[in-house]
DNA sequence: CTTGACGACGTTCAATTGAACGCTAAAATG
DNA sequence: CATTTTAGCGTTCAATTGAACGTCGTCAAG
């Protein structure tokens, strides 16, 4: 499998858009955005017309309309990114990181019992 | 706090590697790196300019040589660089990434134990 | 049937980043 | 002393990315 070329950070941030309504248009696309990214049509185009070449999105027409949707698993694309991330900022430690993520900012009890959970699934799978 | 232009993938490569050294020249810092990496005497120097021009290494002479320390607490560095990843690809959420982390690569069982035990010190701290 | 909104697409453009050249000066070595 | 090595610094250069134009086609409303 030849990995596809990485996801620029604007690319990502309009993919996962496109993941969260499914399938979508340019400007359904940038309808989602907050306001204040203030993007042009044009812009948002572009962006998805790269996110296809790249392979991470897949076109097909309605009409003469262009309707995006994910042509790879969006988890597996995450997973690659938080991968990457993990490599270059933690040595590919992920343990480190999830100290800094549990400790620094403040998570709600029932984040923490359902990390509490996890860990314990985590265990079972184990044995 | 005036925020520092953000950092570049090499660029936090190389501050980590002035972070662990505590100091080092451009010549230490080009040992550091995988031999595979490849990169030239004066790309290596290159960077570090770059990241002493955005604040976040400071350089002294030694000699008619620069040596490179860091400027801005590298933890303190790092949880930017954490909080920023996590908000454009988590929506600054840490938990769906700590499951990510913990279920997906394969932990050690120390590390789950190592996990429970900060896991327990945050519910004592909450209480 | 004309006008205007909407969309696709090719193109462009500036900033950033990855990577290095080339020149010069100081140090070390023969 | 002459030469090679080692650094620094300014500069350059290509690729990638963020962002948008301008043109052209199409559809819907007057």
């Amino acid at each position: 499998m030849p990995r596809r070329p990485p996801l620029a950070k604007s690319e990502l941030e309009l993919a996962r858009i496109v993941w969260r309504l499914g399938e979508a248009t340019v400007r359904q696309v940038l309808e989602e955005l907050p306001r204040e990214r203030g993007l042009d049509f044009a812009t948002v185009q572009t962006y998805l017309r790269r996110l296809e070449a790249k392979g991470y999105l897949r076109v097909s027409q309605r009409g003469r309309t262009n309707v995006y949707s994910s042509r790879v698993e969006p988890d597996r694309v995450l997973g690659e990114v938080v991968r990457d991330f993990l490599d270059r900022v933690f040595d590919g430690r992920p343990l480190p990181l999830v100290q800094q993520l549990i400790t620094d900012p403040d998570l709600s009890d029932e984040e923490i019992d359902e990390l509490q959970r996890t860990l314990d699934q985590l265990r079972e799978r184990k044995k």
